[in-house]
DNA sequence: GGATATCGGACTCAAGCGGTCCTATATCCT
DNA sequence: AGGATATAGGACCGCTTGAGTCCGATATCC
């Protein structure tokens, strides 16, 4: 099975299905709230998975819930306004691009940080996906034809990599 | 313990092993060539690792080997013209955000691709990655406080992934 | 021919991801 | 009040797959 390649800088399938039950919400702006049900139905996702990934992105604030009996998720914020980048770090963590990056001086646990001689550097690739991933919108990965951003290729300053 | 947040969009061990030895390569511009028990012992990592590294890099071409005694490895382009992106590439394979990604219409292994609401804007953050990922070349990860800067426009080749 | 390298695999081990399930809690309806 | 319906928050497990090792074959120098 699998024939793809392995891909490197993979996204979790936790996100994966994050970026997938938000799609759900913003292509149905008139509809408020969904249950993880509706939403597991919708999305043709197993529900116990589709439940578990709600409750990631309702505890990092982007849906918010309410329980009981006709109860469901709500998107909290325009979907123009939540970024890819974000639904990717409620559902797996921080954004790292290798464990090396010492978010906590304490915690180097590179054994060769003394001699690394791209130590750094790193920080800037971070830096790098990061800001890609956050030019991207829910809005935007929804958007058929999307003709979003034009900051891909052309890019403007940030390009400080 | 692994006080360390799980990072997505991670990085593998091998690319990070790729990048610490092509940097070793471009520290050292006047020596040639280095042997895998040498750049073991300069990079602190152990030799079977750095020696699969090393066999990886080589069918990738971005080094050349000789073998025999006094063999050993060397650059096959100038650090400022290899890219990040490449190196990760050569140790992992090809850069892919997620495995909808279909880079063969054929393999087309997302059950739920006709639904998807996100389905086409996936190539687009691949792209952003990538693009990310190759504009930030070797020379500029060994630079100790690296100030690169105009390289972006300056280089040449976009050094094609 | 012997010493030294790389080459190209196969192979093992363990971490962590994907996925499921169960219990507690909160809300609506009758 | 009580039952039905939802979410909240865990624990739990199997299996993939990445990290790392090792070995035999080949090529080169002395």
């Amino acid at each position: 099975m699998s024939p793809i390649s392995k891909d490197m800088i993979r996204i979790s399938r936790q996100a994966d299905y994050g970026l997938l039950l938000l799609g759900c919400f913003a292509k149905v702006p008139e509809r408020a709230t969904f249950s993880a049900r509706e939403l597991a139905d919708q999305s043709h996702a197993p529900l116990p998975m589709v439940s578990k990934v709600l409750k990631l992105l309702t505890r990092a604030s982007l849906l918010e819930s309410t329980r009981g009996a006709h109860g469901g998720y709500r998107l909290t914020r325009p979907p123009e306004s939540v970024t890819v980048g974000e639904i990717i770090v409620a559902c797996d963590g921080p954004i790292s691009v290798t464990e090396c990056a010492p978010d906590e001086p304490t915690t180097s646990n590179c054994a060769q940080e003394p001699f690394c001689p791209v130590a750094g550097s790193w920080q800037r690739l971070n830096d790098a996906i990061r800001d890609a991933l956050d030019r991207v919108t829910l809005a935007e990965m929804t958007c058929p034809v999307a003709d979003p951003v034009e900051s891909f290729s052309g890019n403007e300053g940030p390009a400080d990599v």
